[in-house]
DNA sequence: TCCTAACCTGATACTCAGTGTCAGTTGCGA
DNA sequence: TCGCAACTGACACTGAGTATCAGGTTAGGA
């Protein structure tokens, strides 16, 4: 995981970051993502532009700083899973824990995936970190089984298969405002590859 | 699917666009996506650069509008599926014909892939379109099977599945050269879905 | 306690993407 | 032939992101 800070230095820039992403995120819910630029956030919290800038490289990552620790929730998890469960199994229950992770306010993360559907330009670069994640993931999936010809492209469908489900489960559960229970929603979801492709999918709820 | 241009202005314009885009392309290649600016472009094209940014209202776009009409083409190719068959063979054959959509000029494919691949932002963009074509997709999935409580997640899941699948069989046929056959790599990748998800995972190619 | 090297900050200047406007031109239909 | 609509280049502007610099602060060792 990621190191814990440990010089002062580490703990102030930490600190420091936590409360200008805070004081942004009211401007973003406020007047709008796009709207809103550095030399207003910069006022807003009182340091220079420049100062602002070093503390996040892009707009986009003054939202989304706080997922980059999930792809190693998620690789730690899978490699704590027992390996003779099959696959959708370890990585329902990988999910999981990557869901764990990031529902500590549930008002705060519902808020920010609202900010988040909102904004085209935040839902990129989701999906960009999402795409960083697979490869690591693949290889923790793949390391207990013998890699065959052609495993690789199921070990990376089912893996990309996964992460899309972390989006839409964490969706829908936004959209009931933190109501619904996370890991139903995960079950529902994984239903999809085991319930039989065709007419009804009664809802397994 | 997009209206036919039927006007001269309209066959102008797309043809300009082709061109713009073909100059463009080559300096991408060439240089490097990022290391190319508009002025460059409409520098080697010949126009200004606000006739170039009228264009393509991106730079993302002038590499790919090519992929603008793979939603439609997906979600015809699904209506004309029969209806009685299941969820996965309907999104597998709707696949193919995307893919056959695409595949016109295989070299040509081949580099735009590649360009996409070390371009973290047309990977983003790209993304970005996959998302937006989704919703239809699922609608018209959903369209012959009565909607039922929690059916909307599992039809959700089997399209954004789908579409991962989409990208990871380029991939891995743009590794190829275009030498890989696309219709076994569909039915390679969709086998992550019918094979039982524990060791092995034979290879069924 | 003091020194120094590393770090933080704000200021400034710069490149480039993308938007908007304007005036001149050209093609098309009436 | 007239007039409208679209196309064009020129220009100005906002804002993201990069780079540099000088002055101030702090951590940590002598």
């Amino acid at each position: 995981m990621s190191a814990a800070p440990v010089g002062t230095r580490e703990i102030s820039r930490h600190a420091v970051r936590a409360e200008l992403a805070r004081v942004a995120f009211n401007r973003f819910c406020l007047t709008g993502f796009n709207q809103v630029t550095f030399a207003d956030l910069s006022e807003a919290a009182g340091v220079s532009r420049s100062t602002f800038l070093r503390y996040f490289g892009t707009k986009e990552d003054v939202v989304l700083f706080v997922f980059d620790p999930v792809g190693d929730v998620f690789t730690d998890a899978l490699d704590a899973e027992r390996a003779n469960q099959d696959d959708w199994s370890r990585l329902r229950n990988a999910l999981e824990s990557a869901v764990r992770f990031l529902v500590r306010d549930v008002q705060e993360l519902v808020t920010i995936l609202g900010l988040i559907e909102q904004t085209p330009a935040l839902c990129a670069r989701l999906r960009e970190k999402q795409t960083e994640w697979r490869p690591e993931i693949v290889a923790r999936l793949q390391k207990t089984t013998p890699s065959t010809d052609g495993s690789s492209v199921i070990a990376n469908v089912r893996v990309a298969a996964a992460l899309e489900i972390l989006w839409i489960v964490l969706g829908q559960w936004s959209a009931s405002d933190g109501q619904e229970d996370l890991g139903k929603l995960l079950d529902a979801a994984f239903a999809a590859f085991s319930t039989p492709a065709r007419q009804q999918t009664d809802a397994p709820l």
